[in-house]
DNA sequence: CGTAACCTTGATTAAGATCAATTCTCGTGG
DNA sequence: CCACGAGAATTGATCTTAATCAAGGTTACG
């Protein structure tokens, strides 16, 4: 594995080498197919993931069957972190599981696992990969916030301008050839859970929008016709 | 003030002598009535806040008026400490605001302001420190995961079933008498509003609960006449 | 007491979920 | 290269939940 690749993680980033060889020496390497499974839900918790590449989803199956989906990670993001620090340094009892499932959803996903016991020796004595952690989760909490307020104070069609305007705001600004066209790196299904909603209604947002020539859907990729519109109905 | 008191707050639980009186030496007690604000989204992020007595409310406005409660924290937690970690170590912008409203629900409300400079320089050198907020972060991620769970894959029904149950959990075990009763410390407006629905519906969703012989409800107090129904409802 | 805030109840409406039926897309094998 | 089939996406009809609107009733507190 390469240590260069661990220096993207947020969580290690500005490490000295020998910390970086230290976490390298605990992680371990893993691969993926589309729709294989990282954890389950019902899995003891044995430590956190990196993903290196592809991309994976964690969600929640609702006693009804229904699928919600929490996050989409993609590369140099972690998943899973959080239970380690719930009860930082208290005894693990048997219950201890994984919060959520997570799937890949592409072929070729990489992911590190970094097992809990050894990562917890490590982070107890290194105070910047403390703070790194603590800023993380702070994100994390942010985007939370977010996505409750998203969701519990905002129609479908407000979640879904905001999302594609969003989108186009992670678009790299030096193509200007395409500056105002996404592509979904994931299934119009997921996209729905993400949102809170079904693909139905997702369908009929998208629909009405391109009927108010806001923007055009062609399978994955969408065209955005009306920026300003977009981000008055995302308010 | 008291360096007792301050070692009930998660964050200093466990923290050396000395380092309370650091603590103890930046912190500012303040004193609010009901309804009065301890910030407003609009105001630049001056530090985070401990609450020692009392209630206070985190809230957003959506831009149609409305309320939504993100949290009600009662005495020894932390608010508005996301935005210091969040992007820790770089420079504070003017626009580095507080990401929500924040306001007194009872009179003789009393809150410790950390400023955000002086607690900076404090937890760099602390990984005790560290860790404990680590820890405080994770439990709120926990906390917000589930209630994102909660509201989109749950019924009004199921949420407030939840809700009461879960109090319920926290009644102390000792008093026996009134073991199957709660007291609400909140309005029902407010609790509707936690729950993510308004006061006629959760007043309709109690009605139902009630003529389902499952709890009576008085005012405040709540009695739960059927503890297994509550919680398989509650799932 | 009186008034304002809080809570409840009823009638109506709207958003979005559900159910059902096609259609589209794309990878696979003949 | 085409046919097939499965999963994804769309469309339409209907239904359910909970929000909205409107009107009383209760409670708390000066």
């Amino acid at each position: 594995m390469d240590i260069e690749l661990l220096k993207k993680v947020y969580v290690f980033s500005g490490l000295s080498g020998d910390d970086l060889e230290n976490v390298k020496n605990i992680a371990r390497l893993k691969s993926y197919n589309k729709d294989d499974m990282l954890f389950f839900d019902t899995e003891p918790y044995t430590g956190f993931y990196i993903i290196v590449s592809g991309l994976i989803k964690i969600y929640k199956i609702s006693n009804d069957g229904r699928e919600h989906i929490l996050h989409i990670v993609g590369p140099y993001n972690t998943c899973a972190e959080v239970p380690l620090f719930e009860n930082f340094g208290e005894i693990h009892t048997s219950d201890f599981r994984y919060p959520a499932n997570c799937m890949a959803l592409e072929d070729n996903t990489q992911a590190i696992l970094i097992p809990a016991r050894a990562f917890t020796e490590l982070i107890e004595k290194n105070n910047r990969m403390c703070l790194k952690m603590i800023s993380g989760f702070a994100k994390r909490l942010r985007y939370l916030n977010h996505h409750i307020e998203d969701i519990t104070l905002k129609d479908v069609t407000k979640r879904v301008a905001g999302f594609v305007f969003n989108e186009l705001g992670k678009q790299p600004k030096n193509e200007r050839h395409n500056a105002n066209t996404i592509k979904l790196s994931i299934s119009k299904n997921d996209l729905a859970s993400l949102l809170g909603t079904i693909p139905e209604t997702l369908s009929r947002t998208f629909k009405k929008l391109n009927d108010e020539k806001i923007l055009e859907v062609e399978g994955k990729k969408i065209v955005i016709l009306d920026t300003e519109k977009l981000k008055e109905i995302s308010s």
